[in-house]
RNA sequence: GGCGAUGUAGCUCAGCGGGAGAGCCCCUGCCUUACACGCAGGUUGUCGCAGGUUCAAACCCUGCCGUCGUCACCA
């Protein structure tokens, strides 16, 4: 990279020396550089140009590892929209952070103990927590090493944790005010519990998982030695028969008419011998199995309900990790809830209750962290009232101020907030925020508070403990948006850049993130927290199968990096982000990056050898030729086809837009036209020309920046009239004095005339060598003719020929000349010799019934008074065209075909 | 079971009311004064199936089939 005095010398040096370029795109070479001069710059700080600032936050990475591809394709996504805004003008800030992922965090540092043998409790809270930290920092520094390999533009200096002392102050403050709101409260009641991990989770860490059970038919005998249906007992069905020891009751329900006479008695439970009620709850089905529950309140969800609706008790069974109590029978004591399973089936079978086992495969949840069966368990918890923060994250989005793209998220938005539950907070974990509570151990008082307690507000007693637990993850995350600017505090960044312009995330996380955050800052801001959320496909292997490390099929992006180059990896992945669409690739998906980063390193290289003598000049649209206008109107459409798709999120088109501008009509057209008139020795027109040349290579890469950083910023800085780094120039305006539709048109009437040769070239077989004299036959005379006479020495640099006869009058003689045609035109090339006719025959003929087909159809709607009279006047006056079009194509074809039969 | 997405060239996918497209792959020539990570040319499709709406449907509607994702307490 050159530095900026030295690119100020070329400038003003006069005449040019040539500028090189290494031979080879080897972006090793920059990168690093490239991101340490921006960052030394301080571009990635918003600048106030007075436009209304864009704003994004970055959705933390969690600090259990490090970055993998839909990290990579996030914040590659982010940063493409970052410096696009940015270089439109707006101040521009992307927020980075990390998040300290709670249970996902202690799982971890647990497993790294456990290979050393050891459990938390050996080292205890303090020791463990600073173990904790170790890991956080080790993972952090990778992770933020990552981005800044990746290239994120993201305003270091306001790098936030979820743990730091603002953003806990900020948890703590959120707290304390919903419990003064009535909206957080602490109740016993039945919630996921992982026993591994032993804590607490909330609905949405479940994972639901079809896992193949039995489901055990169990005799529960009347108390009383009522006969029923000719038999002294019932038979309830379970998946889980450990779970005996705690029920309380047998449910039928009350419509059931086999079971009404029943309802009331009384059961032994076995084993146990403990007495239990018929009940009648409308909750159980009566087609369901015989049509009979057992009732557990402390062990199942439904039980919990229906027990709480007939005032029965819960019977605790379990122990906090797993293992079944002092309420079971001696010998059970102390298993594992799923060895114990089998044991009582086997105790009932001996005793003679079991009635039969069959194999029944069901919905299991597991702890969606460490994959243990989640078992409902009655503790006392700490919840979140959800439904008043539900209905205002609705009423925001009924009233627009969240838009999702793409659109058909908003239904799973919205479906989840309308059949919301209470949230439960508090985890049974070190990490994390502790819950901001003190409980009086004189008078029970529970102190509630931002700040440490140390006198009890109810009775001034000093002897307080804090609540054990620390508060879900997400109850940090929730705040995100605001925390990371400062809030409570009515900071300048608040005011500033508060509510957020853009959210971009994936769609796993709608539920535990997206929508918590928008209920968060509607309730403590009254604001949404960002307006747009973009919601990225997953990134997946090339057989559509999620990236993991058991399948070994991941890709990690520093080694794309390491082979392609970051730029390689950000346009292609922008190149394969459709909106809503999974991104499916393997490592030699990047290869279409790597080339097209490539094909703008060399098409460079190219234009600044030339530059060898050549005096710049200013760009005058007066002295522009055809081709000059034309190559602008290109890079103008071209433009605004790029704003458009990246304000609209449409990212592939974007990318799909800069590739094909930057490749086909500029490289492959227009410097390939350029090479000739280089050649001309005309000192004025060649320094024009290397003019334009620069003139369109540096709005190329301005408009390229933001999907290829590093590359238009190297570039950037070795080309000639450049001032300061393209990440903070102007993106390229639309403008309408380079509208060039006529020069558009004639350019493309040369290029259709140059292909027919090509094609018919290459149909030959003709060596490069062998020029062939052509007759260009134009059906009308005009301005295509004129354009075309006065370029005939480029088509036969283009199109590999000799001399060259454009004939507008129809009178040259083609006799025995090969001939191809297209729109306006036919051309006929010399080239008796070498014609294979039985090849080409064929190959007119199928074009020829191409052609009549067109016809047939275009003359079908022609002929339909209900087409004519019903379709708009355009659609008419355009099917006409084609009519002509496609006739004129089949009485050439058919002349042609004639002619190749006279060979 | 509810909801949603998706089915277009061998592969990955754009297009979403008026002449079937891209990239990769494949085939044929070319190391033409940047690029073989290249240049030029070429082949390849009942646009899942069946109905309907429309002057006109790959595109809108309905049903079906396939695939995937999500939510859901049925013992």
């Amino acid at each position: 990279m050159l530095r900026i005095a030295e690119r100020v010398a070329f400038r003003v040096g006069g005449v040019m020396k040539s500028i090189e370029l290494e031979k080879v795109y080897n972006p090793k070479e920059f990168e690093g550089k490239i991101y340490s001069a921006w960052v030394d710059s301080g571009c990635f700080k918003p600048v106030d140009k007075g436009g209304e600032p864009f704003t994004v936050v970055m959705p933390p990475p969690n600090v259990t590892g490090i970055l993998h591809m839909g990290h990579a394709l996030n914040n590659m996504l982010q940063d493409t929209l970052i410096r696009y805004h940015r270089m439109t003008g707006r101040p521009t800030l992307w927020v980075p952070g990390t998040d300290h992922a709670g249970i996902a965090t202690q799982n971890v540092v647990e497993r790294q103990l456990a290979r050393e043998g050891l459990k938390r409790q050996d080292l205890g809270r303090e020791k463990f927590l600073e173990r904790t930290w170790e890991v956080k920092e080790r993972h952090h520094d990778i992770i933020v090493k990552q981005l800044k390999t990746i290239g994120c533009s993201c305003d270091w200096s306001r790098e936030r944790f979820t743990m730091d002392e603002g953003l806990s102050r900020a948890v703590k403050e959120t707290f304390v005010t919903l419990y003064n709101r009535g909206l957080v409260y602490k109740g016993e009641y039945l919630v996921n519990y992982c026993p591994h991990c032993g804590t607490a989770l909330a609905d949405d860490e479940v994972e639901h998982q079809t896992d193949a059970g039995h489901l055990w038919h169990v005799n529960y005998p009347f108390a009383d030695g009522t006969v029923f249906n000719g038999k002294n007992y019932i038979t309830v069905a379970t998946t889980r028969p450990e779970t005996m020891f705690g029920d309380v009751a047998v449910a039928v329900n009350p419509d059931d008419e086999r079971y009404k006479s029943i309802v009331g008695k009384k059961l032994i439970l076995p084993l146990v011998n403990r007495e239990i009620p018929i009940i009648a709850d409308s909750f159980v089905g009566i087609e369901f199995g015989t049509g009979m529950v057992k009732i557990t309140p402390a062990h199942d969800p439904n039980d919990w309900e229906c027990g709480k609706r007939h005032g029965l008790e819960a019977i605790n069974i379990l122990n906090p990790d797993g293992t079944l109590n002092d309420v079971c029978p001696t010998e059970f004591r102390g298993l594992p809830a799923e060895e114990a399973r089998f044991r009582v089936a086997d105790a009932l079978s001996d005793g003679g209750f079991l009635l039969k086992t069959e194999d029944y495969t069901h919905e299991v949840g597991h702890c969606y962290r460490c994959g243990t069966t989640v078992e409902p368990y009655l503790s006392k918890q700490w919840f979140v009232k959800m439904k008043p923060l539900a209905e205002k994250a609705l009423s925001a989005w009924r009233a627009g101020e969240v838009r999702f793209y793409p659109k058909r998220w908003e239904n799973t938005y919205s479906s989840w907030l309308e059949n919301i539950r209470d949230w439960c907070i508090s985890r049974q974990l070190w990490w994390g925020h502790r819950i901001p509570v003190w409980y009086c151990q004189k008078c029970g008082h529970m102190n509630v508070s931002v700040d440490e307690v140390h006198e009890c507000e109810s009775c001034g007693s000093t002897d307080l403990k804090q609540d054990p637990d620390v508060l879900d993850t997400w109850f940090s995350s929730w705040l995100w948006p605001f925390s990371t600017l400062g809030w409570p505090d009515e900071t300048s960044d608040m005011k500033r850049f508060f509510p957020t312009s853009a959210l971009v995330t994936a769609y796993d996380i709608i539920f535990f993130w997206v929508s918590r955050m928008i209920m968060a800052s509607l309730e403590f801001t009254g604001k949404a927290p960002f307006r747009d959320i973009y919601i990225t496909g997953l990134v997946r292997d090339k057989q559509g199968r999620k990236m993991s490390k058991s399948l070994g099929n991941g890709i990690d992006p520093i080694e794309v990096v390491e082979l392609y180059g970051s730029d390689a990896m950000k346009f292609t992945l922008c190149y394969l982000a459709a909106q809503g669409q999974d991104v499916l690739i393997d490592m030699d998906s990047f290869r279409l990056g790597s080339r097209f980063a490539n094909k703008i390193w060399n098409a460079t290289r190219f234009l600044l050898m030339n530059l060898e003598g050549r005096n710049l000049v200013p760009v005058e649209r007066e002295s522009l030729s055809v081709f000059d206008k034309w190559i602008y109107d290109s890079l103008n459409r071209n433009i605004m086809t790029v704003r458009h798709a990246v304000e609209n999120y449409k990212f592939n088109e974007a990318a799909a837009a800069i590739y094909d501008f930057f490749w086909n009509d500029f490289c492959d057209w227009y410097v390939e036209i350029a090479k000739q008139r280089l050649r001309s020795g005309d000192d004025a027109e060649c320094d024009r020309l290397a003019s334009i040349l620069m003139d369109i290579l540096r709005e190329s890469m301005a408009m390229m920046h933001p999907f290829l950083s590093f590359v238009t910023e190297e570039i950037w800085s070795r080309l000639p009239g450049t001032e300061g780094f393209v990440i903070s120039s102007s993106y390229p305006v639309w403008r309408e004095e380079r509208e060039a539709p006529a020069e558009r048109s004639l350019v493309e009437s040369l290029q259709s005339i140059v292909r027919s040769v090509r094609g018919i070239r290459a149909e030959m077989g003709l060596p490069a060598d062998v020029k062939m004299r052509l007759v260009v036959r134009l059906d009308r005379k005009g301005e295509v003719a004129e354009f075309v006479k006065s370029n005939k020495n480029l088509l036969g640099t283009l199109a590999g020929s000799g001399e060259i006869l454009v004939d507008d009058e129809g009178t040259a003689d083609v006799a025995g000349a090969f001939p191809a045609s297209g729109a306006g035109y036919e051309v006929f090339a010399f080239v008796r010799d070498v014609v294979n006719v039985e090849k080409e025959i064929p190959r007119l003929e199928k074009e020829l019934k191409k052609a009549e087909d067109d016809l047939a159809a275009t003359l079908r709607k022609l002929s339909n008074p209900a087409f004519l009279s019903g379709a708009k006047a355009e659609a008419v006056e355009k099917e006409r065209r084609k009519q002509a079009e496609f006739e004129e194509k089949i009485s050439k074809a058919r002349a042609h075909i004639e002619v190749l039969k006279s060979f």
